[in-house]
RNA sequence: GGGCGCUUAGCUCAGUUGGCUAGAGCAUCGGCCUUACAAGCCGAGGGUCAUAGGUUCGAGUCCUAUAGCGCCCA
């Protein structure tokens, strides 16, 4: 791995400043992150913190970063992502865990190949077919090369620290390895098969395309009614029927025409049901509901005749004319046709829509399907006159045909919801081909999941396995299973409720960027098959598998070719189970007549194994790894590196992903290996933008997480990230551009859009910028947010409460501190650390890191900095007392910087350095373990010995003293140098806890005099606070007016509260009803407040004196 | 069309099994350049918890409906 060299900007205040122990006062007054992140991160890179090495450790944390795509760069979302994953990592490293975070890419398939096609066009001029499959694929690696270092260099700036000598990307040659294995396991088992499926066709891309990667438009269409003469109309039969369409052209490929079964039946039912739903309707809906009644019961006499007439020609086999072909095809009875919807009756179009493609499937002996279509979208001679005509001629031109014949009875504006391939933004067409699938059903008898392992078990089918892996009963024989958080109902049900669809997989893709599909074919009859048989039956089936598909997809070994049915076509399908392995079979099947499949795999058919193929699956031993990286194999007594880090832990992922990529890796998990590939699924939070839209770079309205490092430090940053992790809640994050006119942010939630969606118009200058960079002559604006001032304000005062210390510390030396050698501020700080640390364990634990980072940062802020920094000030002079006070504070930095670290790894490891120069040793009552890097220090455990719930409430009690002080002062406007005197009234355990802490109320509060008794007077001009049952009198500062009025306003107050605790009391199913806790917390807090209105209303009263 | 989720202060979000005066950060207002920090310190103001019902002694929290928004699936 080569890093960029360091600046010599930033190196040159390193090295001066922090190398040679200069005199601290140097260390600069703000935090500038720019200036150590480089040299941090150099550090780590040098001492391999982030390196994973199988050992002998039994505790082990696995992650598997969800390998972003080499499309383009990475943006906020992948910062999230990234900086949890870091999060998690970096807390587990320094629990000592043996922690692997795996890094990669992937080559992603289509999405490349399009960007990559994209650009060859808009810069040659040229097609992937002009300039060849060898050529095109070399370019995308070019492509893939300079994405994957941009990528590398993102995740890097960000603090990742994934194992960077492990680095795979998806078309390596381990991962490849594992690609052809898991293809040449499927095909055997039969679980991989070729079929006709009616599939997506990107006609620009010629691929097919998932409905993943499918969006819909709404586009204004129109809805064509067709007439189809009836052949042989007998008297009293209808002489036509007419069909409606919204795509008027596939009506050439059209086989059928249907009507439904029992029209009357389900006209009858509808009717009654809607007058079911009016009866119910709210007043506002009932208009609509009673026009829809009405124009149903209408067709009882307009329409159900006829198609009851229809419905009968059905079934007794009568046919139509299909217009233009001239083609004779059936009326058929199916209950696809609405009988309450249009005419009543439906075309039918099996090659070419969905719908019509689950009809044909179910009257498949009545009907034919025809394919209208070519690849490119023109049309194929079985359009007849039409053939070769794209796909939008034909329909201009057909119409016309069709008009012109009286045969185009009406055309009805109308919206239409059109598919659309998100790759190439062009509409797409269903259509009929044979693909690869992965069989995700049950399958009879059962299959074989983890075959040959010591996890082996048997499941009903590959979806169903994986469905009973999530959250169940049933665990792998390794005692896992999948959880999801950290909402542990929600996402499993989303993942269950896709995988019960038990669709089968598309694998194959029309691309040339891919895994290669290992499978040789070559059709043949049977007096073929039985020869071609003959010839493989030598061949080892532990490395070439065969099966030969019939028309009908049904699928004979080899062995049965002898009986193959004579007048059959047959399919030979051979797979070959890995490059390693086939040698010269390639060559010999080419020579038998064989071709290799030009497809190639869906990328996620890799993705799927990558928790296990990036671990060397299936041999470690004998893996390829990249030159320069660890290797996988078993190391002396260690073992190798898939028996150590499978199964892992903990994915971390956003819900968009959990179909696509986390079912498919359990299934392929519990497939190749018979367990899961982690026990933990972490859904993060989506970002979006200031008007709540996902965020992307595509949108224009994502960030770069550089451009975010570059203005406010890659601590702020992840510091940021941190806090808005609250829960399973998406997250706005208000975005601003720089305008490039002013300098100044221009919020784009209310900026007016100039000439695209991509523009916006500066309101200071009026002149327009863009956000997307692409416009050749509009000046591109960079977007950021200032959300993350606050990371970048906490770093700076966590750098200055460090620069306090340094400015402090010197060669500090440790010595066992005992309860008696502490202060009470020391004991007190350490009794909020540990309860702090235990706090922040807990919330990581329970996937919060929101609720961790407040944890700790309201310790470090609130309590560290606010009041122990204080504190201690007049001790830090003290011969007596500083040793100690300086021991705690290196001691309670140390805790503070580990336990920040994982979150903010920069900025607590530059400290670290530090506080290794001042207070090499360190600790309370035991001296702490040195780490020289935070990276590799301990990560901290909770002390519950040093908790104090006494010392806490009377550090509580000295701290409301002290804010009502600082509350009147501000309420008179005394000058903070101005001293004043106190007096307080209290009594019994107030009272000690006041006397105990005099010191630091006099310092805090800035008082010339204080004191604490029982039968403490108010002087004549004191202003006085009433805390519970004590009093608290400011001397001198009293103004009669102004004092009576915030009494006054203080008892009214009261009184409300009062009033609203009385009525509670009074009202008896309360006192019954009501835990006895409760109602006795109640009385007691009625009691406490009532005492203090008495006290106010005698202040009130003795001012009037 | 089906499913899931969201709506709390000007903004972004917390708010555990229903129970002290609904919290935080940012923004706002007032006062402070106090030798760690003005990216800071000390105070203050600001909420009919989307709306309407219901359950309950008691609802931000549970139930129903409505409105608006988002996501997933078809």
């Amino acid at each position: 791995m080569k890093l960029p060299a360091s600046t010599p900007f930033a190196a040159s205040i390193r090295r001066t400043e922090f190398r040679e122990k200069p005199g601290l006062k140097e260390i600069p007054k703000t935090y500038e992150p720019a200036t150590i992140e480089q040299d941090i991160f150099r550090k780590w890179m040098d001492q391999k913190v982030y390196a994973a090495y199988p050992d002998q450790r039994e505790e082990r944390y696995v992650i598997m970063m969800p390998l972003p795509n080499v499309t383009g760069a990475l943006h906020m979302g992948h910062a999230m992502d990234n900086v949890m994953q870091d999060l998690l990592t970096r807390w587990h490293r320094m629990m000592q865990h043996n922690t692997l975070w795996m890094p990669g890419t992937d080559h992603a398939g289509i999405a490349t190949q399009a960007v990559v096609e994209k650009r060859l066009l808009e810069l040659e001029g040229k097609t992937r077919h002009d300039v060849g499959r060898e050529k095109l694929v070399e370019k995308i690696w070019e492509w893939k090369n300079e994405y994957q270092a941009r990528i590398v260099a993102q995740q890097q700036k960000m603090g990742c620290s994934c194992d960077w000598d492990r680095q795979r990307f998806t078309m390596d040659a381990i991962c490849a390895r594992a690609v052809r294995e898991t293809f040449f396991r499927l095909f055997r088992d039969n679980l991989i098969f070729r079929g006709y499926r009616l599939i997506n066709w990107d006609v620009k891309l010629q691929t097919s395309v998932s409905d993943d990667e499918l969006y819909y438009e709404t586009v204004n269409g129109h809805f064509w009614h067709l007439r189809y003469p009836i052949v042989n109309p007998q008297p009293g039969e209808p002489d036509a029927v007419v069909v409606a369409t919204t795509r008027p052209e596939t009506m050439l490929g059209d086989t059928a025409v249907a009507v439904h079964p029992e029209p009357e039946k389900v006209l009858r039912e509808k009717i009654a049901q809607t007058q079911e739903r009016l009866a119910e309707a709210s007043p506002k809906d009932r208009e609509a509901i009673a026009a829809e009644l009405e124009r149903l019961e209408g067709r009882l006499e307009s329409h159900l005749p006829t198609l009851k007439k229809l419905s009968e020609m059905a079934k007794a086999g009568r046919k139509v004319l299909l217009p233009l072909q001239n083609r004779e095809i059936p009326l058929i009875c199916d209950e696809w046709a609405k009988p309450e919807l249009g005419s009543g009756c439906v075309k039918i179009t099996p090659a070419h829509d969905p719908n019509d493609y689950e009809v044909w499937k179910r009257h498949e002996t009545e009907i034919a399907s025809v394919n209208i279509l070519n690849p490119d979208g023109t049309f194929n001679p079985n359009a007849g006159a039409y053939a070769g005509l794209d796909r939008y001629d034909v329909r201009k031109k057909l119409v016309q045909d069709l008009d012109d014949l009286g045969l185009l009875v009406r055309v009805e504006d109308r919206e239409v919801e059109v598919g659309h391939s998100d790759r190439s933004k062009s509409p797409i067409e269903p259509y009929l081909s044979k693909q690869w699938f992965v069989r995700m059903g049950d399958v009879p008898g059962g299959i074989t999941m983890g075959r040959g392992t010591a996890n082996q078990f048997e499941a009903d089918g590959l979806a169903q396995a994986a469905i009973n892996a999530a959250g169940g009963t049933w665990k792998t024989r390794t005692g896992r299973q999948v959880t999801f958080h950290p909402d542990p109902v929600r996402y499993r049900n989303t993942y269950v409720n896709w995988l019960s669809e038990k669709r089968d997989w598309c694998i194959s893709r029309q691309l040339w960027w891919g895994h290669r599909i290992p499978i040789w074919m070559k059709e043949t009859d049977a007096a073929g098959a039985k020869a071609l048989a003959e010839q493989l039956s030598g061949w080892d089936t532990g490395i070439a598998w065969t099966w030969i598909s019939d028309e009908k997809d049904e699928r004979h070994s080899l062995k049965d070719a002898e009986t193959l049915p004579p007048d059959g076509r047959y399919e030979f399908q051979v797979c070959l189970r890995g490059e390693e392995l086939e040698g010269d079979l390639p060559e010999k099947l080419e020579k038998l007549g064989f071709a290799q499949d030009p497809d190639v795999l869906d990328t996620w058919f890799s993705s799927a194994l990558w928790p296990h193929s990036t671990l060397g699956w299936p041999d470690p031993q004998s893996a390829r790894v990249e030159a320069g990286q660890s290797a996988t194999a078993a190391n002396g007594d260690n073992p190798d590196t898939l028996s150590y880090y499978y199964p892992g832990s903990c994915l971390v992922t956003g819900r968009d992903i959990i179909t696509l990529w986390v079912a498919r890796m359990v299934i392929a998990g519990l497939y190749n290996l018979g367990d899961v590939p982690f026990t933990d699924v972490f859904i993060h939070a989506t970002i979006l933008d200031g008007k709540g839209e996902r965020m992307s770079k595509s949108k224009g309205n994502g960030i770069d997480p550089n451009d975010i490092i570059e203005q406010y430090g890659a601590d702020a940053l992840r510091y940021v990230i941190c806090d808005m992790q609250t829960g399973t809640q998406d997250i706005r994050l208000p975005v601003q551009a720089i305008s490039p006119y002013t300098g100044n942010k221009v919020d784009l939630a209310t900026a007016k859009h100039g000439r695209t969606i991509f523009t916006y118009i500066d309101p200071e200058s009026g002149k327009e910028f863009d956000v997307l960079g692409t416009m050749k002559d509009i000046p591109a604006a960079r977007v950021i947010s200032d959300r993350f001032e606050i990371g970048k304000f906490f770093c700076n005062k966590l750098w200055n409460a460090a620069r306090f210390a340094m400015m402090r510390l010197e060669g500090e030396d440790f010595r066992p501190l005992g309860e008696g050698d502490l202060a009470l501020e020391d004991r007190w700080i350490l009794s909020r650390l540990t309860r702090t640390v235990a706090e922040v364990q807990r919330q990581l634990e329970n996937y919060n890191p929101s609720a961790a980072i407040n944890a700790a940062r309201d310790f470090f802020w609130s309590e560290f900095c606010d009041w122990y920094l204080e504190l201690i000030k007049p001790r830090m002079k003290d011969a007596q007392s500083g040793p100690v006070a300086r021991q705690v504070l290196a001691g309670v930095m140390d805790y503070v910087l580990r336990l920040f670290h994982p979150f903010i790894p920069y900025i607590t490891d530059a400290i670290w350095e530090l506080l290794n120069e001042r207070a090499p040793r360190r600790g309370i009552d035991s001296e702490l373990p040195g780490a020289a890097l935070a990276a590799l220090a301990t990560w901290p455990a909770a002390r519950p010995e040093w908790e104090s719930a006494e010392l806490e409430s009377a550090f509580a009690l000295m701290r409301e003293v002290v804010r009502s002080i600082r509350e009147v002062r501000n309420n008179y406007t005394v000058p903070p140098g101005n001293k004043v005197d106190v007096s307080v009234k209290a009594a019994g355990a107030d009272k000690e806890l006041l006397t105990e802490t005099a010191f630091h109320i006099r310092e805090m509060a800035g008082l010339s005099a204080f004191s604490v008794s029982e039968n403490a007077q108010r002087p004549k001009h004191a202003a006085s606070q009433v805390i519970g049952d004590m009093e608290v009198y400011v001397d001198g500062v009293m103004d009669v007016e102004k004092e009576r009025q915030r009494i006054h306003q203080q008892i009214e107050n009261l009184a409300k509260r009062i009033a609203g605790m009385a009525a509670k009391l009074a009202n008896p199913s309360f006192v019954e009803k009501a835990p006895a806790d409760i109602v006795d917390r109640t009385r007691e807090q009625l009691e406490d407040l009532e005492g203090q209105q008495t006290l106010l209303e005698e202040n009130l009263r003795n001012l009037e004196d």
